[in-house]
Parts: structure tokens; sequence; C-alpha cells
DNA sequence: GACATTTTGCAAACTATTTGCATAATGCTG
DNA sequence: CAGCATTATGCAAATAGTTTGCAAAATGTC
């Protein structure tokens, strides 16, 4: 969730004209609190708009290839969209729950990663990295017997 | 790739009977230096065997639910699957080529992760941990100028 | 206002994976 | 070893998520 990313100029720089739906796409992604599913994404704004499924998926590569949006891997078959890192956002690490299929975002200071000498000495280029924590979530884990006495 | 691992005996101490396929499947995965999508295990397992691509994938998902192997996301739209971490295999981060799609693995040594603070106060259960970089590998970083200069 | 460019929609294709159901193989009991 | 139950596999079809091709609509430019 973002209070301080003015999405308008957000888009501008990245050289994007702000068409509606880019600005309203962008603000679903920003203003959630969890990485979102193209889908989810097409249905939250359903509810206000008609636009097409592709027109979603094309908006999404586009903010995904100029930087503004991440493109992360839930742990299931679809992928996730949230704000890229920047100063008000810290990379941070997801959880993915096996039963809901929902990913949450983690706190970034509960992790420390080390990962310079990697970076160091990888002979290829290094553009990003992906925590994920998978298992089952809280809710799930009260709604599910079966895993209550691990 | 893994030299110490008796697979038969793997399968049987997994509560699975091992099934020629099972066998070859297992044996795939495991002697690989990099987790392979089902493709790449029909692919690889059809040039000596008759076998469905079905039956690779519910072997997959058996051995995955027995803990035998892991379901790695690769950072496209295919899962791929290696050997579970055990004691002749730590855990180990992933890297995925944005270009080639290959997925390969890194030295675990290269990687410190810190994060019992989150397992310590997460409200649900923490299975498996999955890192992964993306980005350009050398052998794409090598054929293709646009990257040569980053 | 005419023309070029960009953005969107719609239908259809495509990839990876899963499901349902039938047959084949295997294991067990007497 | 016959009969029966269980397990493993195959085949066709369905499904989920995503991508492509092409045409129409919207926008920008002179």
């Amino acid at each position: 969730m973002c209070h301080h990313c003015n999405y308008n100029s957000i888009l501008k720089t990245s050289e994007l004209s702000p068409t509606p739906n880019r600005l309203k796409i962008l603000e679903i992604v920003g203003n959630n609190n969890r990485p979102l599913s193209a889908q989810d994404i097409f249905e939250t704004l359903s509810r206000s708009e008609e636009i097409n499924r592709v027109t979603v998926y094309r908006i999404l590569d586009l903010l995904v290839e100029k930087g503004v949006i991440d493109r992360i891997s839930s742990g299931g078959r679809s992928f996730h969209y949230g704000l890229a890192p920047n100063k008000n956002h810290p990379s941070h690490p997801h959880f993915y729950c096996k039963l809901c299929g929902n990913l949450e975002c983690l706190n970034p200071e509960g992790i420390h990663l080390e990962i310079e000498q990697i970076i160091r000495t990888f002979p290829g280029i290094i553009e990003k990295v992906e925590i994920r924590l998978d298992g089952v979530c809280k809710i799930c884990l009260r709604n599910n017997k079966k895993f209550s006495n691990q």
C-alpha cells in the first residue's frame, strides 16, 4: 500500500502516457497490501469499469517492462504483481499459503540476505531477488484440524 | 546431481512402491544438475520409454507430496522439480535467466539468510523457503549485444 | 480536419496442468 | 494359481493462465 506515490507522475517518468486504464491498474496494484494476480486486478477493475482481460495483461506487461511493478512467482500457477521496490517500498519477502493460495508480504526487516559473494562472482546479470516462504497461513491453520498439531 | 542416493530405497522409505516409471523419473530429477520442468522430464524419458505425459505429472505430484522432490517456481510459466534438500543436498538458491528460460542451481554457501525472527513470530506454518535470482545468464549475455554494456 | 500513432477489444490460439474414466498391472488371500 | 482388491498408467478432454493477430477506437500532430 502506498500513500506516498503519485501514480500519474510515476507513469510519466516511465515514458508511459497515463491512460485511465493504466492509472487504475497501477492504483489497484499500489494500494493493495499484497501482490495481486491478473485475475484479481481484472475482477476489481470490472466492478467499476468495462475492461477487457487482455488489456489488463498488456498493461501489466508494460508496467513490468518499465520497472514500475514486479512480476512475482506466487507458488501457484499464476503470476502476481506488486509495486517494484523503491525508496518508499523496500524489497521484501512473501509468504504463500498452499491451502488458500494467498500471497502476503512479509516484513523486510525479518530477513537478512547476504548475497554479495554471488553477485560479485556471478558471470551473468542479476536483476532481482525473490524470496518466498511457503506453508500454511494462520487462517487455514485454524480451519484445518490436519495441521493444528504440528 | 546425486551420487550418494539410492533412489530405490528413497522411494521405499517414502511409502512409495518403486515402480519403473517412478524410479526413472526420480533418477532423471536426481541426476540432473538443475531443476527440470515436467516437459524436460517427459522428453528425456520419452527418448527411451513409452510414457504418458499425465503419468509424469502424477508421479511428480506424488514425489512432491511425499517430500522426495521439491516443486520450484522457475520464474517462467512452468514449475521445475529438483531433489528435496537432505544431508547430501543442502537447500540452495536458483538463478533464472529471463532470456533463455533456464534455471540453474547456485552455491548454497554464497547466501546467508537470517530468517529466525520471521519463523519465530509467524502465525502460520513455514514449510519451505525459496530464493531465486532473476536476470540474464552468461551465455545469453554473450549472445546479446543489448546487455553487454551494462 | 486529415493522417499517423497508440491503445483497447474481441476471438482465437497456446502452454502448462488437471480431471474423469477405463484398462492394465500388481499384490494378496485362500 | 484363480479370484478379487488395489494401485498404476493411458487416453481424451477439460481447465487455468496467458499470449497473439487483427481490427476498431481513441489520441496526438501538423
